[in-house]
RNA sequence: GGCCAGGUAGCUCAGUCGGUAGAGCAGAGGACUGAAAAUCCUCGUGUCGGCAGUUCGAUUCUGUCCCUGGCCA
């Protein structure tokens, strides 16, 4: 029987070193890496998204970087299917494949599939958020409630997100979400994973973030959004939504001082860390480990790609 | 040196007519199946500046000392 294609995986919170790690990583073992972020993926947004730099995306090549503007759909289903292309490529050039980001969902999609119902339906989420607007959020949740009981039982009544997408999934199917998922439970796995999670004492990752939101200010974070929003890319864009993005368009509206957008892009950073740590956390298949730890993480690899057993 | 105002959670402060205290922010933990850098949930014990006095009982009243800020010399 023929050996299972194998991935390795390197997630770890914002700001850790991962890109870094990756990249060191990488070249010790000749892979290729594919990105398994969700803001990397837009094109022009470089300083605040904290993208590899062009010389370091000539050390060794990068895919799922720079693949659709700021104002188009990108989410986790268009991840997954563009992330296996990548990956099959990278198999039939005989090279390593190592899946580096820090978007906890995408990586999940790519490593064990999707349930196989609609994508989004734009009309239809314009129809239930206006619901949502003129009946309130708790009516939706009443409704849903009323279709998908299970679904209601695990979403908040205020997560109006998941409230939208559970509704739009049953009524445009009519099987109710938590069908879908029960029926799916993660199950596709079409090669084998070997998980690094990068961790740093919480006041050392807390100190990089805010150093490296001071760099991005220096180096130009308020020009490229500039330059973004004169190409046309407006404020209310989920892309312009994102960490960085959102506090520096605040200040080039003049609602806030730069010292402030710096401060509260700091903030949001830290929590958006913390966050990703909580999803890292919940996945018991990840071996945590110190970005400086890159020996012994090469040592791990290497035994994985040789196909030995790593536990 | 004198006078005044302060010293309470990591920070800013509220409060206790004497019965050992609570907000905001910071922070921590969690959820997550086509918006995920999004969306959402939960969490507040701290020598109430030190010491002494009064009191059954002091963070609260009194004295004293220390510290900070302001004004005067």
């Amino acid at each position: 029987m023929a050996a299972r294609p194998r991935v390795i995986l390197m997630v770890g919170p914002t700001g850790v070193g991962k890109t870094e790690a990756a990249l060191a990583l990488a070249e010790r073992l000749g892979a290729e890496i594919v990105s398994a972020d969700s803001m990397q993926v837009y094109r022009y947004m470089d300083i605040g998204t904290a993208k590899p730099t062009a010389a370091q995306r000539r050390r060794r090549p990068h895919h799922l970087l720079d693949v659709v503007d700021p104002d188009q759909d990108f989410n986790a289903a268009l991840y997954r299917a563009c992330a296996l292309e990548a990956l099959e490529g990278v198999w039939a050039r005989g090279r390593a494949a190592l899946v580096a980001g820090g978007t906890g969902l995408y990586v999940k999609a790519l490593t064990r599939g999707l349930f196989a119902g609609p994508a989004r339906d734009p009309a239809l989420r314009a129809d239930l958020e206006c619901a949502a607007v003129d009946h309130g959020l708790g009516h939706l949740f009443e409704r849903l409630r009323r279709v998908d009981p299970e679904a209601a039982e695990r979403i908040h009544r205020r997560d109006r997100v998941r409230i939208v997408r559970a509704l739009e999934v049953f009524q445009g199917t009519g099987k109710p979400l938590s069908r879908w998922q029960r029926e799916h439970g993660f199950g596709d796995r079409s090669f084998d994973v070997l998980g690094v999670a990068l961790d740093r004492p919480r006041a050392d990752l807390y100190e990089r973030i805010d150093r490296r939101c001071q760099r991005m200010m220096t180096e130009g974070l308020l020009d490229e959004v500039r330059d973004l929003l004169s190409r046309g890319y407006a404020p209310a864009l989920r892309s312009m939504q994102s960490v960085g993005y959102r506090q520096a368009v605040q200040c080039l509206t003049g609602r806030v001082s730069e010292r402030e957008a710096l401060s509260s892009m700091q903030q949001a950073t830290r929590r958006l860390a913390k966050r990703q740590l909580t999803w890292f956390r919940a996945d018991p298949s990840l071996r945590w480990m110190h970005p400086a730890g890159i020996d012994a993480i090469d040592e791990l690899c290497r035994r994985f790609l040789d196909g030995a057993s790593v536990d």
